[in-house]
RNA sequence: GCUCCCAUCGUCUAGUGGCCUAGGACACCGGCCUUUCAUGCCGGCGACACGGGUUCGACUCCCGUUGGGAGUGCCA
């Protein structure tokens, strides 16, 4: 039989490097063995999928270039491939009543609040959290009297209430054990009428005809659920594989706050697909011969799913932005040039508005945007001493200042832009120029410097290395905060 | 809390009982090349979490401890 696997991302937010990281390894074994990778689109909760983020995907999928053999937008012969269309056609409904007909599966009445309160209790009394079953003996014909009379309802699945799943997932050393008693009455049929994940991606794996389905580790707890239903609703079973999660420098599964997780910022950012990918396949597999840089093809050629780590790998950017710089310098000159030309452009629209009225020539942007585009920035030491400052009055400015604008930064009602910035930066200024009676004394000294137009050359040096600039609060807001601390931080530096 | 998973340098990893005084890569440090920087090359620092077994022999197998992670949703 031919292998069929599928990735099955939920299109809520911004592409994630984790789909890309699953898609890559599904890919690399249907190519290796000759079978076909599929994309199967899960916007069963009504609230929080997309369209547009279903889109992103799709782009993201191709930039990388793992294109898949079934979905969405190409088409195949076990569509449609997005489950809202699915849900459209009754599909997970009519399994649904399977179940409730072959006594697996049973209405459950309880609400929100209901479910809430008895999760209190047993979090108060230390218990394990799970619903307790409580319309589980309900008769079938009982049950939709109610339903006919329009109370709403979910429909839940019959777990053993005994016993134990065991399963070898063929990247463990040790089989799975979990006790049936340990696992709740999962909802497959929301009160909406859609399925939850358990049922669709069951019933859809089983429809499209998936062999082997390798999805992250977090699948692993619902994985006897999985099985269970697979064996009431008489499908064979796929074999399950579960890979490690991507982590955080800190071991946390990989997020947003901690890490670029959008692949179209990638993009975005200059990086090489086949950068990224190789990057990827180097945190969970590893080549027989030690290779670390390969091309897609090299790995699909030595690409073996008993070789991927189940330990959640770091990811660590440090090592991607080697790789990338290794794929870059090899590119043909005009494929540097290109992506010097997108580069440029991508930040030039945004700049223009600030340089524009400071421009004689096209050429004048280079050296006026300069600050803008550059990591860091080498001011002159005399240019950060206002006249009649010392050395050390202008660092405990620029301490202070530094101080007041990250904590102005980490407010989330604070916004970081221009009118906002000039506001704040004044009230500042006026505040420390008018010290309080009660003041230090180290306070009131200082107080003569705080003029706007000192200070303001001053922080102008400071960020952009330069005397001249746009009007400082749009150079400051435009420079965005992390740089602004940066900048603030490395003049004190020089002034030591 | 409960359940499950995981455990080699800071990070990604090689290692499937003797080839290991544990190999490579990133990062870091030093040197060479070079007018500078970067690249490139050379070198250095640096790990089998701990404790018990099993065995003639454990990084490798088993058990426990510790640590980390995930799940615990009418989210996926």
């Amino acid at each position: 039989m031919s292998v069929r696997v599928r990735i099955a991302p939920s299109p809520t937010g911004d592409p994630h490097v984790g789909t890309a990281y699953i898609g890559l390894i599904n890919y690399c074994f249907a190519k290796k063995n000759g079978g076909q990778f599929i994309l199967r689109i899960e916007d069963t909760d009504q609230s929080r999928c997309t369209e547009a983020s279903a889109q992103a995907i799709y782009e993201s999928m191709r930039w990388l270039g793992l294109m898949y053999d079934e979905g969405p937008d190409v088409g195949g012969g076990k569509g449609p491939y997005v489950q809202s269309e699915r849900v459209k056609l009754g599909i997970y409904r009519k399994y649904a009543d399977q179940l409730l007909e072959a006594g697996h599966a049973y209405h459950c009445f309880c609400t929100a609040r209901e479910l809430d309160a008895m999760k209190a209790r047993q979090r108060a009394a230390n218990e394990p959290i799970m619903y307790d079953r409580r319309h589980r003996g309900l008769p079938l014909d009982e049950a939709r009297k109610r339903v006919a009379a329009g109370e709403p309802y979910v429909i839940r699945m019959k777990v053993p209430l005994e016993g134990e799943h065991v399963y070898k997932d063929r990247l463990r050393k040790q089989p799975v054990v979990k006790a049936w008693k340990e696992i709740d009455d999962q909802v497959l049929l929301k009160s909406d009428g859609w399925p939850t994940y358990h049922l669709a991606a069951v019933v859809d794996d089983h429809l499209m005809g998936i062999t082997h389905v390798i999805r992250a580790e977090e699948w692993l707890n619902s994985l006897p659920k999985h099985i269970l239903l697979n064996e009431q609703l008489g499908f064979p079973k796929p074999e399950y594989v579960h890979v490690g999660l991507l982590r955080n420098a800190d071991k946390s599964k990989i997020s947003k706050r901690k890490n670029p997780t959008n692949l179209l910022w990638y993009r975005e950012q200059g990086y090489l697909p086949e950068a990224l990918l190789n990057f990827l396949a180097t945190l969970g597999h590893s080549m027989p011969d030690g290779r670390e840089k390969f091309s897609l093809d090299d790995l699909i050629a030595s690409f073996d799913l008993d070789r991927i780590n189940v330990a959640g790998p770091v990811f660590d950017l440090a090592k991607l932005k080697h790789l990338q710089g290794q794929y870059f310098r090899e590119l043909p000159a005009d494929r540097v040039q290109a992506e010097i030309h997108r580069a440029v452009d991508a930040r030039v629209a945004k700049l223009l508005p600030l340089m524009r009225e400071r421009m004689v020539v096209g050429g004048d942007f280079i050296w006026q945007a300069e600050p803008f585009y550059a990591e860091s920035v080498s001011p002159h030491v005399d240019d950060l001493i206002p006249k009649g400052w010392t050395k050390e009055q202008a660092r405990a400015v620029f301490e202070d200042v530094q101080r007041a604008l990250k904590t102005y930064a980490a407010n989330e009602e604070a916004t970081w832009d221009a009118p906002s910035l000039d506001a704040f930066i004044r009230g500042l200024l006026a505040e420390r120029a008018n010290p309080a009676e009660n003041a230090p004394p180290a306070a009131k000294e200082l107080a003569r410097l705080w003029q706007p137009k000192q200070v303001f050359m001053a922080l102008r040096v400071a960020v952009t290395g330069k005397r001249e600039s746009p009007p400082l609060f749009d150079t400051l807001a435009a420079l965005g905060h992390t740089r602004v601390l940066e900048r603030l931080g490395a003049a004190q530096q020089k002034l030591r």
